[in-house]
DNA sequence: CTAGGGTTAG
């Protein structure tokens, strides 16, 4: 467009140069004014180079005005202002022209300076000049500014025609103050459908969407037709309430109308749809558009993230780029918001590579920064969303709190306390999604005393404390077992809603509270509310222990008759609740209903089978998760190689190693220390005692695992010699070590240390010693043959002996053939489980080698 | 010269 105006321009001047013609006026004039209108600068330049060449004077008040409204549209006020200095005489039109130059950009103090020096130079203000005043106010959203316009206004009498009451309802609304706007629209005398449309926009856009539909409805019983604008306006609020139905009512109404759907009010509607969650609505009025507009294209890609379809979303945008649209900033906005997961990395450094390309300066922008920044969190790379947030030359709230939230996800919440206590150094105000964000990392790191402070700043700065902060803070103390504060709030809201709900019945079944949960639920139903997935999973989590497994059978065929079952969410719930309470088959049957899986179920079940025991089955549904794309993550590793010590054989137990190295998890000592005892129990000690010595920081756990490493297989000195070391280096021992330590003496053959060690555990390591202990040392006189002091030992167990003690004594008599003792153990052990089967099966065998038929037979006939 | 409009970051 420009290029041809220019040729167009050189080659008619040219032309008539050709012929010693001097070009006419009027003919300059019809130029310049075509230029304003296609905004071409390059030959609206040449233009005023030839006016100035041919000498007329451009202060000339004819061309004077043309070229400024050629600059003005041009964007280039400066310019403007050069040829409105020139001018002799300005009038109000003049004037009026230099200020829309300004306020078009963002040249509010120009504007004002302008508007001081026409009032000193006597030029009275006129509709026009206070439109274009205004509209620089909005366009720089200064509510100050805008206020100040307002005062003058009023105290010039001049709030008379409907235009400029107009422009001050939308620089009301754009400038945040729906207030204003409202008390300016209802003392507007005439309204037209600019007003009505200006007030229901500024409604929609600031999150008002169902007053904004209330006053639509207004409007068209005060009989004021709506116009393509409008609609628009209407069709924003009914996205943002996700209105499909008023939705579809209004596209209805717009076709009967016989209104020309055109590319802007068509991507409006298809906005609307894609906000809804109609994706085919959507995408047959993408098609029935005339031309595809770069805003089209971008919602359409909006609208496929929003259904979580990204892969979808991201074959829009290459589908777009072949369709020869330029990307905008805002397409790569939409379209980073298509990488979610790790596996989308790769796409994620693609996109930020194409927006280098495409000259946009993530740096100076901040919005495509920030874009940037949660994509790499998305797709876990932390270390790249620090570096982009650390690029950015200007951080604002949202861009810090994205960083926050990075941080949260990535489950670093000791830092985003320690990035929270530096808003303040750097000048920055957390808002509402500041607060959301940090107390989620107080509640996840249980760290309440962070979530007070967060508190006592939100009453601070005066924020509302709405129902979402209250909803969150009742999340926080409920997470940080401060049951009372979190009543105390829960209280405090009215009306409560579902997820309020769901907080408080959280908290208590999180803080052990399961009746008071079961109670809250109840009323929760009862005041007519509709409990949801999240509801049911944190209900769930009440029901924990063996004295509640019937509660959870219950709410289990509950969730399966409301078709619960399905959610993944709610799925984990029962798995952990199994997990507590119930069999390997009630798991496995809520495990394989599940429709979809995330790494947390995965998880959920391969804790429960390395509690089963099932190494195997472990095993299997670990190689699922990696072929389904899953990325296994320390728990992950940790309930697998668990499950599998023991198991598996070496060449699987090395597979899971390889599997291990070249995540970040392979650094994590406790996922260490769970490789090393699963190389242990699978027999290979070497491979054992290396992760052991690889190890830069070794916690208690990780020196258990060892010391029973060699003890397992048999290096008892060595495991003695582990336990010195171990207290050398300054760690406390636990009761584990010293179990450990016992196991050792006792393989070992060394009673006499054993019982040395037993002897002093409470009064030299501070652990009191329990069954566990007992029937270490007990297995050791067992195995010594000493069953004398084994028994003495027993008797003097505190509290009562447990079958476990009993049944490592009988075990003893078995070897040692001590008929009479091994019966008197037995009938300890039937006293305390008249049901146990491995001690009558035990009972049983000592019989048969002793020949006592009749007796063996019938103990086994009592196993039931 | 002058009033209302579609996509977009936590």
């Amino acid at each position: 467009m420009q290029g041809g105006l220019l040729h167009q321009a050189l080659s008619s001047t040219q032309s008539l140069h050709a012929r010693d013609v001097r070009p006419n006026p009027s003919s300059y004039a019809c130029f310049l004014q075509r230029c304003a209108r296609s905004k071409a600068l390059l030959a609206g330049h040449y233009i005023h180079a030839r006016i100035i060449a041919d000498g007329i004077h451009h202060g000339d008040s004819l061309f004077g005005k043309l070229l400024l409204e050629m600059y003005g549209n041009c964007g280039c006020p400066d310019d403007a202002y050069k040829v409105f200095h020139h001018v002799q005489h300005k009038d109000l039109q003049c004037w009026n022209m230099m200020i829309a130059a300004y306020s078009h950009v963002d040249h509010i103090e120009q504007v004002f300076k302008l508007l001081h020096q026409m009032l000193m130079q006597q030029v009275r203000p006129d509709d026009g000049t206070l439109s274009n005043v205004l509209v620089a106010c909005t366009s720089a959203s200064s509510l100050t500014h805008g206020r100040l316009v307002h005062t003058y206004m009023i105290l010039n009498s001049l709030l008379t025609s409907v235009s400029v009451i107009n422009a001050l309802i939308t620089m009301y609304g754009n400038c945040g103050s729906l207030c204003s706007t409202r008390k300016v629209f209802l003392a507007a005398q005439h309204k037209d459908v600019v007003t009505w449309t200006a007030i229901i926009s500024a409604f929609a856009k600031q999150g008002h969407a169902t007053e904004a539909l209330d006053l639509s409805k207004e409007m068209l019983s005060e009989d004021v037709e709506p116009d393509r604008v409008t609609f628009i306006s209407i069709l924003d609020a009914c996205a943002n309430l996700e209105a499909s139905e008023m939705g579809k009512i209004v596209h209805t109404l717009i076709t009967e109308m016989g209104i020309h759907i055109d590319v802007v009010l068509g991507t409006a509607v298809l906005n609307m749809y894609g906000k809804c969650g109609c994706l085919q609505c959507a995408r047959l009025l993408f098609q029935t558009l005339q031309r595809q507009s770069v805003v089209a294209w971008n919602a359409m890609i909006t609208a496929y993230v929003q259904s979580k379809l990204c892969k979808e979303a991201l074959q829009l945008f290459y589908q777009m780029l072949k369709a020869g649209v330029k990307a905008s900033k805002v397409t790569f906005i939409s379209t980073l918001n298509a990488c979610v997961k790790p596996q989308d990395l790769a796409e994620g450094m693609l996109l930020h590579h194409f927006v280098v390309e495409n000259g946009i300066c993530a740096r100076s922008d901040i919005i495509v920064g920030t874009s940037l920044l949660s994509m790499y969190s998305e797709c876990g790379s932390l270390y790249d969303a620090q570096n982009v947030f650390d690029s950015l030359s200007r951080k604002n709230v949202v861009s810090w709190t994205a960083l926050l939230s990075a941080y949260v996800k990535h489950e670093k919440y000791s830092e985003v306390l320690v990035l929270f206590s530096k808003l303040d150094r750097k000048g920055i105000s957390p808002n509402p999604i500041t607060f959301l964000t940090v107390l989620d990392a107080c509640a996840n790191a249980k760290v309440s005393t962070s979530g007070d402070l967060a508190f006592s700043l939100i009453i601070e700065d005066e924020l509302k404390l709405d129902s979402f902060l209250k909803t969150s803070l009742v999340s926080m103390y409920g997470k940080c077992g401060r049951l009372e504060d979190a009543k105390h709030l829960f209280v405090s809201v009215s009306p409560k809603n579902v997820v309020l709900y769901t907080a408080i019945i959280a908290a208590y079944a999180q803080c052990n509270h399961g009746k008071e949960a079961l109670l809250l639920f109840q009323q929760m139903c009862q005041e007519g509310l509709k409990p949801d997935k999240y509801t049911y999973s944190g209900l769930l989590d009440a029901i924990t222990g063996p004295a509640t497994s019937l509660d959870g059978k219950i709410f289990h065929s509950l969730i399966l008759e409301i078709g619960m079952e399905s959610e993944t969410c709610v799925g984990i719930a029962l798995l952990n609740m199994y997990r507590n309470c119930g069999t390997l088959d009630d798991a496995v049957s809520v495990f394989v209903g599940l429709p979809t899986h995330n790494i947390v179920s995965f998880n959920a079940m391969l804790a429960i089978y390395a509690q089963h025991q099932e190494g195997y089955a472990a095993f299997e549904l670990f190689q699922r998760v990696q072929n389904e794309g899953f990325s296994p993550d320390h728990v992950t590793f940790i309930s697998t190689l668990d499950a599998c010590a023991g198991s598996i054989d070496l060449v699987q137990a090395k597979s899971l190693h390889v599997n291990l190295v070249g995540t970040g998890v392979i650094y994590d000592t406790v996922v260490k220390t769970a490789l090393l005892n699963m190389y242990s129990k699978c027999g290979d000690f070497k491979g054992a005692n290396d992760i052991f010595e690889s190890l830069l920081e070794r916690d208690v756990a990780a020196w258990n695992a060892m010391i029973a490493a060699f003890a397992d297989h048999g290096r008892g000195k060595e495991a003695l010699e582990l336990f010195k070391r171990m207290r050398g280096e300054g760690v406390n021992p636990d009761g584990v070590t010293l179990a450990s330590v016992l196991l050792a003496c006792s393989r070992a053959g060394l009673t006499k240390v054993g019982r040395e060690y037993f002897d002093s555990m409470s009064a030299v390591y501070g652990v009191e010693p329990t069954v566990e202990h007992y029937a270490c040392m007990v297995d050791a006189y067992g195995r010594a043959g000493l069953l004398n002091e084994a028994e003495d030992l027993l008797k003097k167990m505190p509290n009562h002996p447990s079958p476990v003690a009993w049944l490592a004594f009988l075990s003893a008599c078995k070897v040692h053939r001590d008929v009479k003792r091994a019966k008197h153990a037995a009938d300890r052990i039937f006293e305390l489980d008249p049901k146990h089967t491995g001690a009558r099966l035990m009972l049983s065998n000592i019989y048969a080698v002793a020949g006592m038929w009749n007796d063996a037979t019938s103990v086994i006939s009592k196993i039931t």
